[in-house]
RNA sequence: GGCCCCAUCGUCUAGAGGCCCAGGACACGGCCCUCUCAAGGCUGAAACACGGGUUCGAAUCCCGUUGGGGCCA
C-alpha cells in the first residue's frame, strides 16, 4: 500500500510570512501534525522567508502564535537557527553548483523580451509554453541556472490522496533554478530544504500539485529518492472561490479574537476533508489515533463558519466552570470588564451562559450583567412589562427578598411561585419584570440561578432601580 | 489558451458493484419540554451534475460533456 509509512516519518509545514496564519495553512499544518503524531514521527516547522520584501517579523511571530493556540506543536524549527530560508542560502548554491558540475543545470541569457515572444508564439499556436533550450549546450557560465528536463517521457507523482497523476515532459520545461541575480526560485528551495531535512512525507496544498513533477525531476537530477506526496484540497469560500479575505475572517487569529475554542478550530478543520465515519466530534487523542491521510479527500471543501461555532459551543458546553473561568478572564479584560477575584464564582456564572453561547466573547456579552448593573432597560420590554401593577409587586417582592432566609435558586424559585398563585398569575409574568430589572434584558439565563449568584445586595440594589425608574416614567 | 485536479442534500460528509427508492452532522421548518432565551427530545423538507457505455445489477468502474478549482502567470 502506497500509505504505509516508512520506519521514520518526518513531515513539515512551510509558510510564508508574507501575512498571517490561514485556515486553509491551518488545517495543512493540522493535518502533517497530526500525521506525524500518529506515526510518532517528526514535525517541522520551516519559514518559507526568501521573499524578503513581503515577509516580516510580526508575521512570523503571529503564525507561531497562532499554531501554539491550536496546540500544533513542533519538534524541529524556530526559535532554533536554520529553519528559515534566509539562513539557508548557502545550501541553495552548493546544490545549484552540483547539478551545474554535473550537467544537469546549465546557465542561460536568454532576454526576457526573447521569452515573451516565445510565449506569446506559443498561446497563438494553442500550445504550453515551453523553454526552447537554446541556451543548453552553449556553455555559458553565467545568467539564469536551468534544470535540464528530459525531452521525452512521463513522470507520474503517486499522491496519497489524488492516486498517479501523469505529468509528460513535453508539457515540462527546463526550469529556472537561480535567477540571473543568483536568488534561488521557490521551487527549488522547497526541493532543497526537504532533502536536506530528510522529509518522508511532503503534505501540502493542492495548488502544488502542478509543480511536483518538476520537482521529482530536480530529485532525481540530485541523486535523490523523492519523498512521498499528499496533496490537500483547497478551502473555498460560500461562492466557491478560493477563501480569501473578501469572504470575511479568514485568519487564524481572527478566529481566536472572536473567542472560538481552539479545540472546536482543530476538529472543525480536521473534519474538513478528513471524516471517519459519522462522527462529528473527535478529542485531540481520537484525531491522532484516527488520522489516516488517505482517508483524506480530493475534492474542495466550502468553509461553514455556521458549522465551526456549532461546534465552539459543543466544547463550550462540555467544559467545566474553572476551565471556563481561566479561558474566560483574558477576553473579560479585553472587553473593559473587571476580572472578578472569585473563579469560583466566575465558574459557577459561566455555567449558566454556556449553552446560550457559542464563543467566549458571545458568552460575555450574553452574560454582561453579571459584571456590571444594566444601564439601561430595553425599552420596548419596560414599556410592557413596568407597569403601575408591577410596582406594587415589586414592593412586596422587595419585602420578602429581604427577609429570605436563604438566597438560594431553590429558595427564591419557591418564593417566586408562591408570590404568582397568591396573585393568580403565570410565573412568567412574575419572573419577566423582575428579569428586565436585573438584567436590562428579556433574555437571560434562569433567573433565580441568576439572582442567587447576583447576591441578595445587589439584587435588592437593581430591584430598587428599577422600581426608582419605574416611578420616574408616570 | 495549454496542462492538472475535483464533482452525493444549501454546507461538511458516509458510501470502496447488490446492505442505498442513499445514512449522519450543520443550517432551515414543525411539535414537545419550559420562568425568558437557550439547551435537549421527537419529527419534516432536502442530494448521487448530465449523456453514453461495462455488468444480471452502478452513487460506486470506463469514456465524453458540463461546471468549479489550480498551475503556467
Amino acid at each position: 500500500m502506497a500509505s504505509s509509512a516508512p520506519a521514520s516519518v518526518r513531515v513539515r509545514f512551510a509558510p510564508s510570512p508574507t501575512g498571517h496564519l490561514h485556515v486553509g495553512g491551518a488545517r495543512t499544518a493540522l493535518f502533517n501534525w497530526l500525521f506525524a503524531r500518529h506515526h510518532r514521527g517528526t514535525f517541522i516547522l520551516r519559514i518559507e522567508d526568501t521573499d524578503r520584501s513581503r515577509s516580516t517579523e510580526e508575521h512570523i511571530g503571529a503564525i507561531l502564535d497562532a499554531l501554539r493556540w491550536l496546540g500544533l506543536d513542533w519538534d524541529e524549527g524556530p526559535p532554533a537557527p536554520g529553519y528559515r530560508q534566509t539562513e539557508r542560502l548557502d545550501l541553495y548554491r552548493d546544490h545549484a553548483e552540483r547539478l551545474r558540475a554535473a550537467g544537469r543545470a546549465y546557465y542561460c541569457d536568454c532576454p526576457p523580451e526573447l521569452l515573451e515572444a516565445q510565449r506569446k508564439a506559443a498561446e497563438a499556436r494553442k500550445e504550453t509554453f515551453r523553454y526552447s533550450g537554446r541556451c543548453r549546450d552553449r556553455g555559458l557560465t553565467a545568467g539564469a541556472l536551468r534544470l535540464r528536463i528530459p525531452d521525452e517521457g512521463l513522470t507520474v507523482v503517486h499522491d496519497l490522496i489524488n492516486g498517479p497523476v501523469a505529468f509528460d515532459h513535453r508539457q515540462l520545461d527546463d526550469w529556472i533554478l537561480l535567477r540571473s541575480d543568483g536568488t534561488p526560485t521557490y521551487n527549488f528551495c522547497v526541493v532543497v530544504d526537504d532533502v536536506t531535512m530528510r522529509i518522508s512525507h511532503v503534505i501540502r496544498g493542492n495548488d502544488h500539485l502542478s509543480n511536483t513533477p518538476k520537482q521529482i525531476l530536480c530529485y532525481e537530477a540530485l541523486g535523490y529518492a523523492p519523498p512521498e506526496f499528499a496533496h490537500v484540497s483547497m478551502i473555498l469560500g460560500p461562492d466557491r472561490h478560493r477563501l480569501s479575505k473578501r469572504h470575511g475572517a479568514t485568519a487564524v487569529e481572527a478566529f481566536r479574537d472572536q473567542g472560538v475554542l481552539p479545540e472546536a478550530m482543530v476538529n472543525y478543520l480536521a473534519r474538513l476533508g478528513w471524516s471517519h465515519g459519522d462522527q462529528e466530534i473527535f478529542t485531540r487523542e481520537e484525531l491522532v489515533a484516527l488520522f489516516d491521510i488517505k482517508d483524506v479527500s480530493p475534492s474542495a471543501a466550502v468553509f461553514d463558519h455556521t458549522k465551526l461555532l456549532w461546534l465552539s459551543q459543543e466544547y463550550l458546553k462540555r467544559m467545566d466552570g474553572p476551565t471556563l473561568a481561566e479561558r474566560l478572564e483574558p477576553y473579560l479584560a479585553r472587553a473593559g470588564l473587571a476580572v472578578p477575584g472569585d473563579r469560583a464564582w466566575l465558574g459557577r456564572v459561566a455555567d449558566t451562559l454556556k449553552e446560550r453561547a457559542h464563543t467566549l466573547t458571545e458568552m460575555i456579552e450574553a452574560g454582561r450583567f453579571y459584571f456590571e448593573r444594566p444601564t439601561r432597560y430595553d425599552p420596548a420590554a419596560a414599556q410592557k412589562l413596568f407597569t403601575g401593577e408591577s410596582a406594587a409587586r415589586l414592593d412586596r417582592l422587595i419585602r420578602r427578598l429581604e427577609a429570605l432566609p436563604e438566597f438560594t435558586a431553590p429558595a427564591l424559585e419557591a418564593l417566586f411561585r408562591e408570590q404568582a398563585a397568591a396573585l393568580g398569575v403565570k410565573l412568567v409574568d412574575l419572573a419577566q419584570p423582575i428579569r428586565l430589572a436585573v438584567t436590562g434584558r428579556t433574555a437571560s439565563p434562569p433567573l433565580f440561578e441568576v439572582l442567587a449568584l447576583l447576591g441578595r445586595e445587589e439584587t435588592l440594589a437593581r430591584l430598587r432601580a428599577a422600581r426608582a425608574a419605574l416611578e420616574a416614567r408616570r
